[in-house]
DNA sequence: CCCTGGCACTCAGGTGGACCGAGTGCCAGC
DNA sequence: GCTGGCACTCGGTCCACCTGAGTGCCAGGG
């Protein structure tokens, strides 16, 4: 139908022109502006309908319209082309990546690179460690009752924990318990660690037994703690940037949802990898982002993400251009991941 | 002199109020809360000297007196006593901090902390690397030309770098050289790590020699790269509370100086222990920080400090509840490393 | 059946004047 | 050297008014 057809330019010149310029738009600067081959009264029409379907709103009488949540979503579902990145911007990504020393660089790099881009609130997770596999377990003896476990992920990712032993271990005995734990899960997924432990427990010589369960433990409970997931953030100045213009009163709370972690942790939990996900506004679950839209994507190789990333900002942004640049940042830091 | 002495008073009544309450104050709101026996047309005439000498201004005329950044300077050098923590606060602080499983965490609550107490930005830094002491150095083969050096410190800083290895390396040499490189560099403060490559190089067996100078040359690296300092920043969302207020126009620019991190490593360079550095408004060099004040201090046992934290924010802040604040998260942090 | 130009209507935002009150500086008196 | 009194200043607020963008509706034309 020619009709519905041309309704949807008008929504997509809608969505476009209040993007760029956070004006109203009314049925007057459209026709002057996108060339839609008909008289602003015929816009006004069809603006009439898109209001009653819920597309897109009037902020007051005698003012031009915005889109609506909807009218976004509506949008970025008929995003029939993702905008590709220009020359420049690739050759960008690649510079600002190459040099990264380690994982925690890279991640760094990744994070000011995506807020430069799309100059918005970037966030990127760490690679979730039940998804990685073990590299390498290091025990460092502390004291006599107590060692440092130290776990070295595929991905990258280092982490420590203190474990307090109940029997006295020499420095022989560490090496045995060294050798015993990496033969037993290097190589291993982490999430397949706990079914391998009670195996490891048995098979284990007596001596060894409580060491091995006292090591093992600590090993699983690092997998389900909070501090699992890590995140980084970066760009909030980019919040600033007109907050006045795009959250209405203050980024007090976006801040602090940002600085919680934990909701953008569960926003990040439901993406695949290469699907960008986009969460328009109210489609936000906490409180604090339903002012807000959230462009995610996983990264890494296989078919299950290592982690994700992502951008946050103002329902009213460049969801193309984000979404590209999302995807555009995610394959490159899946495959450094995937070198390394 | 009593003419000088009170005219103290009257300056930090000026400063006590402003900070509470965020109006210029006048002589008459003065001489009501603050009991100073003598009546507002003499607080003006104290006024106008402490106008004259620079410590406090006017907006504009008719409106309050507002310290001067010498204002708060002065303020800051006469606070004759740190108000002392309250017992929650005390009890809030080994609550908030007890149970941290690593460094990363340690640092995380810390700054989460920090934030809370003071309601203001929480700025907390890795200890760093060159004042550390290596506690463990592990590789780990990837293949036979590249190794995963991992570098822990007696402070729990874990860092970790590829090494490319010009000769092919199996898994018995990677363990010869990783004892070697122990037995030096064990308990050795990193500083002192460059003095003792060149005696190592040395007397390494002819044949680990190359192997020897690669990796030692790598760890070399990671203590002058720029990653070697980090920055854990929170509490950004107390930016927004009353920013319209407290920074003119954005607290982007502000903002954007934060995720730098270098403005902020440099004011940290200068932090000694147990000595809180104050630095206000435009004394700060930074152009961003002009608004602002900082607060630091190093935290660690020794004599160096091992790294530093502080709080950043309006200059229109409570110097005395931060101080206290910031030296107290300080002390503790300093415990909770040393134990570990 | 759909588009178009015209027209009356609405309303947010800007402008300018009047007013109010907080705060000051100064002065004469104690 | 402190104090009360007094004239003066000036930013903020309130209000009334106007302007212009934008709309909805309607009648007419292709």
């Amino acid at each position: 139908m020619a009709h519905d057809d041309r309704r949807l330019q008008v929504l997509r010149a809608i969505v476009q022109d209040y993007v760029s310029t956070n004006d109203p738009v009314g049925s007057k600067a459209l026709a002057a502006r996108y060339d839609l081959g008909v008289s602003p009264a015929t816009i006004r029409n069809d603006m009439a309908v898109l209001e009653e379907e819920g597309y897109i709103t009037q902020p007051h009488t005698s003012a031009g319209r915005v889109p609506t949540d909807k009218g976004y979503r509506f949008f970025v579902d008929r995003l029939s082309a993702v905008k590709p990145l220009s020359v420049a911007e690739r050759r960008a990504i690649e510079r600002f990546l190459d040099g990264a020393v380690d994982l925690h660089d890279v991640l760094g790099r990744s994070v000011r690179l995506l807020a430069q881009l799309t100059r918005q609130v970037a966030v990127v997770q760490y690679p979730t460690l039940s998804r990685s596999a073990v590299r390498h377990l290091e025990l460092v003896p502390l004291t006599a009752h107590r060692l440092l476990m130290v776990l070295i992920t595929d991905t990258g990712r280092v982490e420590q924990r203190v474990v307090e032993v109940p029997v006295e271990t020499d420095a022989e005995t560490v090496a045995e318990l060294r050798s015993l734990l990496n033969a037993a899960f290097a190589g291993a997924k982490l999430a397949e660690a706990s079914d391998k432990v009670g195996d490891l427990v048995d098979n284990a010589p007596p001596q060894l037994r409580a060491l091995v369960a006292g090591v093992s433990a600590t090993l699983l409970e690092t997998l389900v703690e909070p501090s699992e997931d890590r995140l980084v953030i970066g760009g909030t100045a980019n919040l600033a940037r007109g907050s006045a213009l795009d959250f209405p009163h203050t980024v007090r709370p976006l801040l602090e949802a940002l600085e919680e972690q934990v909701v953008v942790l569960r926003l990040m939990a439901e993406v695949g990898p290469s699907t960008v996900t986009v969460s328009i506004g109210e489609e936000n679950e906490h409180e604090a982002l339903t002012g807000a839209s959230f462009v995610s994507v996983g990264y890494g190789s296989g078919d299950q993400a290592l982690g994700g990333l992502g951008v946050v900002g103002p329902t009213r942004m460049d969801y193309a251009g984000n979404i590209a640049a999302v995807r555009a940042v995610a394959r490159y830091v899946g495959q450094l991941l995937a070198e390394s």
